[in-house]
DNA sequence: TTTTCTGACTGGTATAGACAACTAGTCATA
DNA sequence: TATGACTAGTTGTCTATACCAGTCAGAAAA
């Protein structure tokens, strides 16, 4: 229970115990848990101090209040990070360099199992698979492969081959909401490195980035693998 | 200033009003603020409320409060990993591994013309190398080589050894202001695969990371080099 | 002069209570 | 049958107060 002669504070001690809960999975997503003063009356602590844990969970986006109603089990913990999220073609010019693009191939799939949780459809569903190649002053630099619900958008071949998906994505009134992206190194298969110009063996650098809509369903993955004898990829950070 | 018959919560506005000052550069990174009873007297309102309002803005990234001495307007949204500038330590304790450091190499030497060049320095001036191996789970990670100028900071072997350079840096009354990060694929040569336990030619991740401070100096350049075959660099965007 | 202590500050924790805003169900009434 | 009023429950906001635990400078003691 709680301990209130123990060093730690209360609203920790507290908060410990509701995330233990919730990560041992006694409580379901979605549910309700008890009211504040419920809470307040069992551990025999003020209610402001019930407050104080479940805001640090709410924080840390194990909870959700909802006024009137109650607090519950965040389905899923979110990241909310910033930072500025920048197409190819924008990397490219902000180096300088002429960016170009050519479509390899253009196909509706079947989702795999994978692919499906990714992207929160069924794995019967059909995907959008678009293979691009990515050049820089018409050197090929990168290998991009694009994957986004048939159901979200009904695209048509046209509208990829020029203009960005995220403008068009716009068009039709869908808002991107956040992304996360992964890197790491690797190396050139025997394909890749014959579209890059590259030795097979050659480093590769493989970004695999998952973009949010504001609906809070995934719009798309895109895996790129670029050349690493020529690419490099920049952050800046500013407070 | 503050308007008690607003439907906006009076904790909202103080918040607002303290942000404000700090975006608009009123309070220069660093500087105290007032004391939260301060506040509450100006306001004319209770310190909970007050509280409430540097709660939010700590949470933010703008400000860090340190107990028995103030509140300050803090310039590292960096070490919050808001910008995916997350130290090693950090990293990896978010994938659940148990980080550690081995110190490799610690000496002074004299500055190269291409690092002079980066930090700012003249050639002849001397800068802190600080070479380190990263552990995660015991498995070597990375190799680190840190860059500092001498003339920055009068650091000791000790103080590198354990503890943030950052942590180090702001009690000194430095303040880190932005970083630049860049990323590329490459692969291991002898000396580093040994270190990192790979075979020669395997893929490593290389990152390359220089912060500067407030005064608009560079702190230090940060050389690592990552096993590809473990490490992926994740980065989470908004909008 | 040097060391120790004290007191006045800081933020951290916690209480008890009040009222507002909102939700969802119940129940009386048109 | 609908509609609106009521009600009990929820979180949201805010107050006034209290004491704890670090920090730091200056007073007091050595």
């Amino acid at each position: 229970m709680i301990d209130k002669t123990s060093p730690l504070p209360l609203y920790y001690q507290i908060e410990e115990a509701i995330k233990q809960k919730i990560e041992k999975g006694d409580w379901e997503p979605g549910s309700m848990i008890s009211s504040e003063r419920e809470f307040a009356e069992n551990y025999e602590v003020s209610r402001m101090t019930v407050r104080q844990a479940i805001n640090n969970l709410v924080n840390d986006g194990y909870l959700t209040r909802s006024k009137g109603k109650g607090t519950f089990v965040s389905s899923k913990k979110i990241e909310q990070k910033l930072l500025g999220l920048t197409s190819f073609t924008e990397d490219m010019k902000s180096r300088g360099l002429e960016p170009a693009s050519k479509l390899v191939s253009f196909q509706k799939i079947q989702a795999n199992h994978k692919l499906a949780k990714s992207l929160e459809i069924q794995p019967s569903e059909e995907v959008y698979e678009i293979k691009r190649v990515r050049l820089a002053d018409d050197v090929p630099m990168a290998i991009e492969t694009t994957f986004v619900p048939v159901q979200l958008l009904d695209l048509q071949e046209i509208h990829l081959k020029k203009g960005s998906l995220y403008s068009h994505v716009e068009n039709a009134g869908f808002y991107i909401d956040y992304a996360t992206q992964s890197l790491e190194a690797s190396i050139a298969r025997e394909a890749e490195s014959e579209i890059l110009e590259i030795a097979k063996g050659a480093p590769v650098l493989l970004i695999q980035r998952q973009t949010y809509l504001t609906t809070g369903k995934p719009l798309e993955i895109v895996h790129s693998v670029y050349r690493g004898d020529r690419y490099k990829f920049m952050i800046d950070m500013k407070r």
